[in-house]
DNA sequence: ACTGAAACAAACCCATC
DNA sequence: GATGGGTTTGTTTCAGT
């Protein structure tokens, strides 16, 4: 993967709407080789989904909860339990099982505070935490799925 | 906003390649009520972008850390200069003003430990600090940019 | 408000150089 | 990798019901 590459997917992850030829152009390459190039990066799995991002605010999705967790049980049934159920909560955006003190830290994203407590009474009610820390975000200041690919050589 | 709306919002959310006559097949709409809805959509800024999602570890990408901040001076001119550094670091991908104890929340991406340990060094050296604490994710369990739009009424 | 069907643009996939 | 062409697929627009 070269140069050529990384700037594809910088502008792809920009803006997913770009004609072939149009990258092909801001790339220095004619259509047909930009295309193979972005068919090898789609096949190759580095580009993984194409979709469209929502407005959180416009469909009243206004919360997001940071929460930190330290399970209670670290059997393997109950780690199970727990990572399945945490998975198809769709509440929860981002899962991240983490080094240190903290076991898990999820993102939560949701209507309103009353619509999260909802949330964290079906989150306690899976296994035993041991500790579950709730950090609400007030300002969303920055949000983005762009990876720094800018910043690699 | 109704019903079909959401349904198509659902849709694209999770593959934006579909195409207007799919995704009409699906909410039961023609190809030109469902266009026309999709154009609405995205002129009122509920569909605020498509793109392409990366795979951050084919990309040498590795390492997601959470970082709570606790600013040291909240002076107005500080606290602007903070917000306008972190915003243009293309490592923080996500930056939220947070409720409580902790002032700032980031989600950085980084290829390791050592590039971590660099940005860390420029992060406490925007403004002064009076605590930062870095989480390490070990493990991306679960990580969407898809939005509970089902469980809303 | 949906249908059908044009017109157009772009993706896709060949050759050949 | 460039060029050019051809097929196919999807978007966009418009007339009709």
């Amino acid at each position: 993967m070269d140069r050529i590459d990384r700037k594809i997917l910088d502008l792809l992850q920009q803006d997913g709407t770009l004609a072939v030829a149009d990258i092909g152009q801001r790339v220095g390459l004619s259509q047909t080789p930009c295309w193979k190039r972005i068919q090898r990066l789609e096949a190759d799995g580095v580009i993984q989904r194409r979709v469209a991002l929502l407005d959180p605010e416009k469909l009243g999705l206004g919360l997001t909860v940071f929460v930190c967790i330290e399970v209670g049980d670290h059997s393997q049934d109950s780690i199970d339990c727990f990572i399945n159920a945490i998975s198809t909560m769709s509440e929860v955006v981002e899962f991240h099982r983490m080094a240190g003190d903290v076991d898990y830290l999820l993102r939560v994203v949701v209507p309103d505070v009353k619509a999260y407590d909802v949330f964290y009474k079906r989150l306690i009610g899976i296994v035993p935490l041991k500790n579950v820390c709730s950090r609400f975000s007030v300002e969303r200041v920055k949000s983005t799925t762009a990876l720094p690919i800018d910043t690699m050589t």
